[in-house]
DNA sequence: TGTCGATTGTTCGAGTACGAACGAACCGGC
DNA sequence: GCCGGTTCGTTCGTACTCGAACAATCGACA
């Protein structure tokens, strides 16, 4: 036998078998369910994300409300800064640490995330409908510990 | 008991228990261990998908290219054109179809996948590691099944 | 042949994501 | 009191993502 160089076949390298590219097009699929059901309120799931954490919490700093969302502090920078633009969202500053600002939900932001947070729940049962109780759970799991 | 309002629990709703939050982080940490081994590169996930693609098609239109790909035709427009600025992918135009381009490696784009399958390969054993490998498998057919 | 619906690719705008660099403020130890 | 390291938030640049609207082209059907 000759020596033969992969080209084709790439090794068996094959996308769909890679983690990445499925792990890519679940996100997708559930971001769409979340868009069909909160596109009329002009939420997107990170804007979302940041109102439940803000309400959680009752008030808390822009970096620490990043890491508990998982997002940059660049990233969460323009996320606060639209959500108070809407006024869904107050900033003060922190008399303790004048680096700090507090953030905190407005009257019109605590009322919307209850008002909303049937969908949400609903987001989520529509996103795991494809799988069985059982493989609901075990998904969560094995993702919580991929993340 | 008093009626009272559900708020600050949100009605036992928590982020951590949406499967849209931990497909988000999961997503998060696989990209960083993509960037980590193909950031020197200069690739992203998806122009590494487009190219691999490509490779395995040898010519296929954009469009076509973005439904193998799970990429809107907005989004293969501007992947295709930096690829293309970069000098590892080429567009012709399509005799049979003037409304098609056909796209294509150069020697350059074909080289460097060659080069890079076994990073590609790596990069999907460390996003996997955390997990046994029935675990691997097993997430991945979960993932499918949720794309 | 002519028309109408579908497909192809483009542009625009808004939003997420993050590396990098930055000034300001805090905090530890000296 | 100072100094070095850390944290806080911001800005810049690049890239992905997708909805929406659009012109050009194709194909099927009357």
């Amino acid at each position: 036998m000759p020596k033969r160089r992969v080209n084709g076949a790439l090794g068996g390298y094959a996308l769909e078998a890679q983690i990445g590219f499925v792990l890519r097009k679940a996100q997708q699929r559930a971001t769409a369910i979340f868009t069909r059901h909160f596109g009329r309120h002009q939420l997107t799931p990170t804007q979302w994300t940041t109102l439940v954490r803000i309400h959680q919490y009752g008030s808390l700093s822009q970096n620490h409300l990043g890491r508990l969302t998982a997002m940059d502090p660049a990233t969460i920078q323009g996320v606060v800064k639209r959500l108070i633009e809407r006024k869904l969202v107050t900033r003060i500053a922190d008399p303790d640490d004048r680096r700090r600002k507090r953030l905190g939900l407005t009257p019109a932001g605590q009322r919307l995330v209850r008002r909303l947070i049937a969908k949400a729940f609903k987001v989520s049962r529509d996103t795991l409908h494809p799988l069985r109780e059982r493989e609901q759970a075990l998904v969560h799991d094995l993702l919580e510990r991929l993340g």
